[in-house]
DNA sequence: TGCTATATGGAATAATATAACAAAAGTTGG
DNA sequence: CCAACTTTTGTTATATTATTCCATATAGCA
């Protein structure tokens, strides 16, 4: 059984962290990437919700749980985390949230490495609800054709792309018309 | 004869700004907008380049210009050229550029009017050249049709979009091989 | 003209991100 | 295991981007 793309704002979200923190333990290992105490509360603070949260709202997280420290120590964090391909960032409201590719799942280490480097260059993109702030991540998507199209008439050279489309998520549009 | 896509680094510049500013002013007196002093001048060194510029830069610039402000100014101008489409964000660096899809229009009043509202709503996609620094923006793309297919899906309904695609521009793909 | 809405001025500050250098911890080869 | 080296983290300061708040000015209209 695979998860939506969309996750539902009310589904049992214990799974998710487990599943991306097991992911995160494994990848790190067989990429030979230092998956630190301090990357690791970095990203549990991240993967608590799937909501995109902001570098100092992370800081007052774990200064909350007695862990004080300056924001450069999470914005490093923040791109090992990234380079690792385990978080993304909204470019347009400067904040961060957990991958999702990977949570279903079951590869040996070999395949784990190779499948989550590749997706790596594939392009973003993130469905962003404006009501509940969840962000769904869109795999796959026609739009990889499309971009390599469109581009080889112009003679660009695709280094990365993201794609951001904000509005409003299924489960909320059903509790806005409830309310009426 | 319309434009490129992507505006080629060494082209004649002077009829792009002309165009533009011709565009702003009959654009903002059809719509009912203000296009003030303050607003004018904020756009002309927006639309001095193809390249995105960042909030300050503008500032200085108009400083050098003997017109000293205050950032809100210029953030006040910023959103109001945007909420009007005649300028874009690029999300991914904090930068405005001139929107370029009415260069090449000679529409009535009444059409272009409808024409650059309508085209408020379309899905953005830009194409940033990350040597020399030119933005292309594509209109009509297939992705459009894309967004909503993948979006249907999931039951999503979407508001506004944004596409960023980071690479190097054919131009500058010529000038490094030449180099080498 | 005077009323009202909109736009701008001006000061302060918030929110996001990085630079520079020192100290600590992990890694590697002898 | 030690010593040299690399990587990570700590500490302080500062840069960059953006907004809040209140006062003043200007445009459009009754």
């Amino acid at each position: 059984m695979t998860n939506p793309l969309f996750p539902h704002p009310d589904h049992d979200h214990s799974g998710c962290t487990t599943n991306l923190m097991k992911f995160a333990d494994r990848y790190c290992k067989q990429a030979g990437l230092r998956f630190t105490k301090l990357r690791r509360s970095v990203l549990e603070q991240i993967a608590a919700s799937h909501k995109a949260i902001g570098a100092y709202q992370i800081l007052d997280k774990l200064a909350a749980d007695g862990q004080k420290l300056a924001p450069i120590s999470v914005y490093r964090s923040l791109d090992f985390l990234q380079d690792a391909g385990l978080i993304h960032r909204l470019e347009s409201t400067n904040a961060y949230f957990a991958c999702q590719r990977n949570f279903n799942d079951d590869h040996s280490e070999a395949q784990l490495l190779a499948k989550h480097k590749c997706s790596h260059k594939a392009p973003l993109v993130f469905l962003i609800c404006e009501d509940c702030g969840v962000i769904g991540e869109i795999e796959g998507t026609p739009i990889e054709a499309l971009i390599e199209s469109v581009v080889r008439i112009e003679g660009f050279k695709v280094d990365r792309s993201q794609l951001e489309i904000k509005g409003i998520c299924s489960s909320c549009q059903n509790s806005q018309i409830n309310k009426l």
